[in-house]
DNA sequence: AGAGTATATTCAATGAAATGAATATAGCTT
DNA sequence: AAGCTATATTCATTTCATTGAATATACTCT
């Protein structure tokens, strides 16, 4: 067969090609982000999102660093962005609502608000 | 779930993510061709390049026409080469080479070439 | 009409991806 | 060390895509 040489780009659509990792996708476009702030954004079990992210760490779009309890993802190669771009051009279609620049920092989902504030409350407790 | 307005996106995707798919928009880069055409240059049976084009047909990517016999084949939207050109450039492949351009208008897969010239030898004949 | 050619569709079998549930690991905190 | 939290992996199940084989359709030519 002549399309061999076609599986590299075909192994990166196939990792493009499932709604959630392009939403993970999305939510990482303005930098890293920890796994529980995925989770919470996309309203999904933490396993699942997990599966996910090894699928893009596998197909190489995204790495991961651990900070602590936490692990953030980043994209790789960001010029996956193009082509999700270019791809929504062609379906018409718009991407995820990128999250507010303050909530860039603190990362929050009710996980992470909630244990900040018991934080801040244990800590106003002292 | 936050990720259904992905669908579209995540079906484009889908669509391109077979091998065969690849090589098959590929080789209508430069315009229309016919199936048997398809056929011969990816070397592998018919019915397995009319299920694979119907896959294209569906995602709304190519289009079909009918000229007697032969059934042609032209992209809808070309946009996708960028975005299949974009996707070479992440994962750093090449194209599959363009068919030679005395190539296009004759169809000249086998099929096509031994018909041709039983055609002409029938008509020398006369 | 009948035979031949090009293409499409259907069906069945296999394999791969998606998903859920359960469990494992790694690092913190006390 | 023990318990807690965040994340990852494994396993089983279901769903979906791929592929091959067979057959159907559409057209042409005689």
């Amino acid at each position: 067969m002549r399309d061999e040489n076609q599986e590299p780009v075909a192994a990166l659509f196939k990792a493009l090609m499932h709604p959630t990792r392009i939403a993970i996708l999305d939510l990482l476009r303005e930098g890293a982000q920890c796994v529980c702030h995925l989770e919470a954004a996309l309203d999904v079990r933490q396993a699942y999102v997990s599966q996910q992210l090894s699928v893009l760490r596998e197909a190489g779009l995204v790495e991961d660093e651990r900070d602590g309890l936490n692990v953030y993802y980043r994209v790789l190669k960001p010029e996956v962005y193009a082509l999700l771009d270019r791809a929504r051009a062609i379906t018409g279609t718009q991407p995820m609502s990128p999250l507010a620049s303050d909530q860039k920092e603190a990362c929050p989902c009710p996980k992470c608000a909630s244990t900040t504030l018991e934080k801040q409350s244990l800590e106003r407790n002292r």
